[in-house]
RNA sequence: GGCCCCGUCGUCCAGUGGUCUAGGACGCCGGCCUUUCAAGCCGGAAACGCCAGUUCGAACCUGGUCGGGGCUGCCA
């Protein structure tokens, strides 16, 4: 079998990491088969989609590296894969389904249905039970479908198994909305049978609108496709991401410098497992191994720390210059300004032991701030901790000689003038050193001593030492 | 309320009747290394929601219970 399956986000917001992890899955899935990945745009809410959100969820699974085979801009032979450019055959749809029983118009009023709910939900029976086809046959309003009461449906979800619903609990729903749109349940149904959809891959929120789906695809015709119900992700809250909810946009992750691969493989553990013990490996990897049975049935919560780990394994991975040249931009944005070609050369200098301690592209940038700067910024805590304290002025004012003298400024030479300084005043590499760092970067934490004067440079090294010993007094 | 899904360390997963005194990863704690912070290495705390049943034997099977989630719209 030819699998094809489909992600169909609605751009009425942001996406979700839940929606992308689903879109993970269902390109992983065909992949893995040779299949065919769809993009489709689930725009039949005119009112809240926006283009602008259509334009986001291209550029992010662009970025994650989700190539589509067919759908929107790509196109396809089962075009068009927007909805909003299928009103017509929706249209055809209902009308055939009005003509061959299995379903009707409805012109009832809010008024009236929400009493029939009453009288379920006083009966303890579902809130839906009694909105059937009424005596009175209409020939305006909503358009529902008639749901037959003789038999349940149940189906075999390719994650969680057996899944039965009585018909009894399944409500005669709206397929047409009286403003001549189709609904989600119709459109979306309509174009999983259209499109020759084999796999339908899902968010777990859509498990119970299943059984409707499975009836509409019967009354329309047409090989109807498996499910498979993705668990859903949660929150650092244990609820539920949503579209104001948590983690929302891709953008968001890969602005912050976040590696599409790690963030792939990320998502990836996210439900799911290649096996017991491994959590680095590739998407190849991944692909080949990947299998509907093996998805989790339970929530998972989206853990930022987790992430930031992956995504430091992945940047330490990295060969220096393909680092430099990744994290460059971040570099820029973060400082606020380009660099000239001096400076970038003293930003690959140190590049080695930066990128050792980068979680994401753009808390390098930070590091390196006190390179690229004439007016040092310092951190308070980090002056009280280290500069108020007995003999400090005079670890300064040593340095400054043993540095002064320096012909080569190279890491050797720096960490030879330093270490004699230390020497000289007995004194150890712990406590003498914590002073020099916080005078030339401005903070006790920061990336290796020796490195930093060296790259700095004497003129900016011996200037920032002078001026601490002025402040201290 | 009704229906459906789910329930292993704080978190993500492994585990499919005996090899589980439950394994890995992140995080956390301690140590080593060490010029700080990372990285690396070593060690540690940390879970089968609960109750019955089936069985010689249950994390794995069954029932119940409790808990979480979803759906219950002319949203998707």
């Amino acid at each position: 079998m030819n699998v094809r399956v489909r992600i169909a986000p609605s751009p009425t917001g942001l996406v979700h990491v839940g929606n992308v992890r689903a879109a993970l899955f269902n390109w992983m899935f065909a992949r893995h088969h040779d299949g065919v990945f769809i993009l489709r745009i689930d725009d039949t809410d005119r009112e809240r989609s926006e283009q602008q959100y259509e334009d986001e969820i291209k550029e992010g699974f662009r970025w994650l590296g989700l190539d589509w085979d067919e759908g929107v801009d790509v196109g396809g032979e089962y075009g068009p894969y927007r909805q909003s450019d299928r009103m017509d055959r929706y249209r055809e749809v209902v009308e055939q389904l009005v003509e061959s029983g299995h379903a009707y118009y409805d012109d009832r009023s809010t008024e009236e249905l929400e009493s029939l709910r009453q009288k379920a939900q006083k009966e303890k029976l579902h809130p839906n039970f009694f909105i059937r086809r009424p005596a009175r046959a209409a020939t305006a309003g909503v358009v529902r479908f008639s749901v037959p009461q003789d038999a349940s449906v149940e189906f075999e979800d390719a994650i969680r198994g057996e899944v039965r619903f009585g018909s009894e609990v399944i409500d005669d729903f709206v397929i047409y909305r009286s403003n001549g749109t189709p609904t989600y349940h119709l459109a979306s149904t309509t174009d999983d049978l259209d499109h020759a959809i084999t796999h339908v891959i899902r968010g777990e929120d859509l498990l119970s609108s299943t059984p409707k789906h499975i009836l509409l695809s019967r009354a329309i015709g047409g090989a109807e496709p498996r499910y498979a119900h993705l668990p859903l992700i949660m929150g650092p809250d244990g609820k539920p991401l949503s579209k104001r909810h948590g983690p929302t946009s891709l953008k968001e992750f890969r602005d912050r410098g976040f590696l599409p691969e790690a963030f792939r493989n990320y998502l990836s553990l996210l439900g799911w497992s290649i096996d017991g013990d491994r959590t680095v490996f590739t998407t190849e990897e991944a692909v080949a191994a990947f299998d509907l049975s093996d998805v989790s049935k339970n929530p998972a919560v989206f853990d930022t720390a987790k992430l930031e780990w992956m995504n430091g394994e992945y940047i330490r991975a990295l060969p220096e210059s393909e680092f430099i040249e990744r994290v460059r931009p971040h570099v820029v944005s973060g400082l606020g300004r380009e660099l000239d070609s001096d400076e970038w050369a003293q930003f690959s200098e140190m590049a080695p032991v930066v990128q050792e301690r980068t979680k994401f592209f753009s808390d390098a940038g930070q590091q390196v701030g006190f390179l690229f700067t004439d007016e040092v910024i310092y951190d308070e805590p980090s002056w009280a901790k280290v500069m108020e304290k007995e003999g400090v002025s005079d670890v300064l004012r040593v340095s400054s000689e043993k540095l002064a003298v320096l012909d080569r400024f190279d890491h050797d030479s720096v960490e030879a003038a330093l270490r004699s300084m230390l020497e000289e005043l007995e004194i150890g590499a712990r406590k003498g050193l914590q002073p020099l760092r916080v005078a030339v970067t401005g903070s006790q934490v920061s990336p290796p001593l020796f490195e930093s004067i060296s790259v700095l440079g004497k003129d900016r090294t011996l200037n920032r030492l002078a001026y601490c010993v002025e402040r201290i007094g």
